[in-house]
DNA sequence: AATAATTTTTAGATTAGTCTAAAAATTATT
DNA sequence: AATAATTTTTAGACTAATCTAAAAATTATT
């Protein structure tokens, strides 16, 4: 049997190392997982005994084959649960990780396909990251950082990078949701801020906010 | 914070003394657990110590007003999952409870008035036992067991006892569900077999069968 | 009321996950 | 290439929840 806190420590190898390509290190996993190295160092050594993990000495870990299928499965329900929350529950996108991050560990086939289902198959979350299909597939969407676009391109908001509670309240304040449209109008060399123009309004917004806004070039 | 071993334990105690009212022996906690009667004495001085029970050693426990709060929101929980699983996601009675049992650990206050919400604020759950509102009201039911009844009544099956997969998927086989209607035509006084009419048939019951069917008499 | 049977508790050990502090290895800097 | 800084691991300890085996208390039986 797998444990909740196993699977915590594979999704935080598997999103720190891209996906469960790369060698994470034992510090970065502890930040991410607000624990000290020397748990993340056992908890490895564990992962790695049970066949999640290949792990060696000061180099760092990474998935095996079986640890990434773990993986993508806890994304899968992690997301189903927030477009459910989101579609069904009426949370906001911004009131959703917390809640998913307990169901994501909640053990049934049969519960997350029949979830699936009822909500008509979505193939992205409320934040607009792909949600895996049942066989792990998922679907890769050409976004850029609209910190990337070129002034002049038309934009279609399709995702975040940050999806802290902040950042998402910053861009509902300012009508800036997932589908919604936008054009680079002028970008200030000085600081790297971008001039955009939504439907109604022009709105200034920062190089760190453009880093965190995912958009699909139209 | 609560740990889900404490909250199963305080379900347990609720359930075995009726609703928390008496007080429940050690070994009957560890029975229903399925642990030992010494990890039994260890969380149950742990959780009067918490708050949660009234404990006299060789006494047996019971839960105090804290610990039935505590107890009723668990069950408003896992009876609320039941009716989502049962009506939206096509689950069928005897499936839901190993699901449930998970579910009802979550911690989310909105996540459930929500849900209560979705689901159309249901009364009971998908085996006809009440779901406490969000003030830990239970509306009681006037229900009887089959066996109780007398040859000539004319009864509506409200509910069971006994929630087994086994005895669920008979009842299922034999066409009985929760709302279904049926009349005592028999009582053998040999073993106590009672034969019931249905709408289209006659179906003869053992004790053991009527002794965990519940029903109102209309 | 004494003894037997049962129940409950205690004592001590085990496992999972965590921590601190010190040691070892790696990486960066002169 | 030697030293300094950083990262990672080890060693030993702690908490929560569990167990076995033995002791203590309660309950049942003669």
């Amino acid at each position: 049997m797998i444990t909740q806190t196993e699977e915590n420590y594979i999704k935080a190898i598997y999103h720190l190392g891209k996906y469960g390509a790369n060698n994470v290190s034992t510090n970065a996993i502890a930040k991410e997982m607000e624990t000290k190295a020397s748990s993340v160092t056992d908890m490895v050594k564990k992962l790695s005994e049970k066949g999640y993990a290949n792990y060696r000495k000061y180099q760092g870990v990474s998935l095996t084959e079986l640890g990434k299928e773990i993986a993508i499965n806890i994304v899968r329900k992690h997301r189903l649960w927030e477009v459910f929350l989101v579609d069904k529950l009426n949370f906001s996108w911004d009131e959703v990780h917390e809640v998913a991050e307990q169901l994501e560990h909640i053990k049934s086939k049969k519960l997350i396909s029949q979830l699936d289902e009822f909500l008509g198959f979505p193939v992205h979350d409320p934040h607009g990251d792909p949600i895996p299909d049942h066989m792990g597939n998922i679907k890769k969407v050409d976004k850029i950082l609209l910190s990337e676009a070129k002034v002049g391109d038309d934009c279609i908001c399709v995702g975040v990078q940050d999806s802290s509670s902040e950042f998402l309240k910053y861009l509902d304040k300012n009508g800036i949701a997932l589908g919604t449209g936008l054009k680079v109008c002028h970008r200030e060399p000085f600081d790297n801020s971008i001039t955009i123009r939504l439907k109604d309004q022009e709105l200034i917004i920062s190089n760190m906010i453009a880093n965190n806004l995912f958009v699909k070039v139209s």
